[in-house]
DNA sequence: GCTAAAATAGACCGATAAGTCTATTATTAC
DNA sequence: GTAATAATAGACTTATCGGTCTATTTTAGC
């Protein structure tokens, strides 16, 4: 198991934060390589599939992320309720401290490239999907769909918070 | 005051349909002018701003729709509860007569372009707060935050919608 | 240490992007 | 009708896009 090229991680990272702040179409190639300090050569090998493959992984390490995130606050919460307030604090401060500029790290490559890209789009109902499970478990009295809806408001509050500010 | 250029309307109309479907970056003024039937000399003519120019205005256009739509149900309607049970039932038919494509027309430009354009930010700024107030003086008792609450909720089923299928 | 494979490196390529420019055609004012 | 202006028309320019290609360097197995 010998360890994986050096720029592998860094590539993703790149991509991560790039698709969440300027999209994915308008983030190119060259963007991901200046920020990640791989070369291009890295980038295809690691991704043979090219822009869309790392848009795919992208979406997975992103949504992971946040799905650890929401794992370790149902954890270490008392009850549904507290790990709500939990999570909305968290929220808060997360869009406070970014000046208002924070928001979903996949809603605006999902949006993007529902229409065009299945692996992509794939990729991120398993997350979205994996977050009102996990919200779900935490408030295990509540119905089905709490945790679609609790997923729905902070999308949207993230989409409002950004073009409000 | 003469009428109007005779493409003026369509370049909107087709930007509006692409900046919806497939995003800002992703939409090629080329493909504007292939869907509107226009020249570029039209389009440069009518919108010397260029793209970011058409993408406020199309984030206007399509807001305006949308607003009118609301106020449309809102006069309809004999009071809050009947407002809001009609306007998910239009949303829903929505989503469901495009097999889960539909979203909102401007939710993904205005993901794209929050941090770069303040231009088209602002335009999506006045068109979500507007509907936010429609439905609150729609909901009359209700307290400030609901017209917001009931957008984000809307926001966040678009995007899953579109993600989920 | 030698060899095969993995990873790094960046020059290069065709396609396409937004935007400019110079004409030409309608329209309006008088 | 004629002059001035608005609108239409598309060829053209420059920059950048994603992706390919051939090398070189590094790593792991023996």
């Amino acid at each position: 198991m010998g360890r994986r090229g050096k720029h592998r991680e860094a590539i993703v990272g790149a991509a991560v934060a790039l698709f969440r702040d300027r999209g994915y179409a308008n983030t190119g190639i060259a963007d991901i390589l200046a920020r990640s300090g791989a070369p291009k050569g890295s980038l295809y090998h690691h991704f043979p599939g090219g822009k869309e493959q790392l848009g795919a992984e992208a979406v997975r390490s992103a949504g992971q992320v946040v799905t650890d995130t929401l794992r370790d606050l149902v954890e270490k919460a008392k009850g549904g309720p507290e790990f709500l307030a939990a999570y909305f604090d968290l929220l808060a401060l997360w869009v406070e401290q970014s000046d208002y500029r924070a928001g979903c790290p996949i809603a605006t490559i999902l949006l993007e490239v529902a229409g065009d890209s299945s692996a992509i789009r794939e990729a991120g109902a398993e997350a979205l999907k994996a977050w009102a499970t996990l919200i779900n478990e935490a408030m295990a009295s509540s119905d089905e769909s709490f945790g679609s809806l609790a997923v729905s408001a902070v999308e949207g509050a993230f989409l409002q918070s950004r073009v409000l500010r």
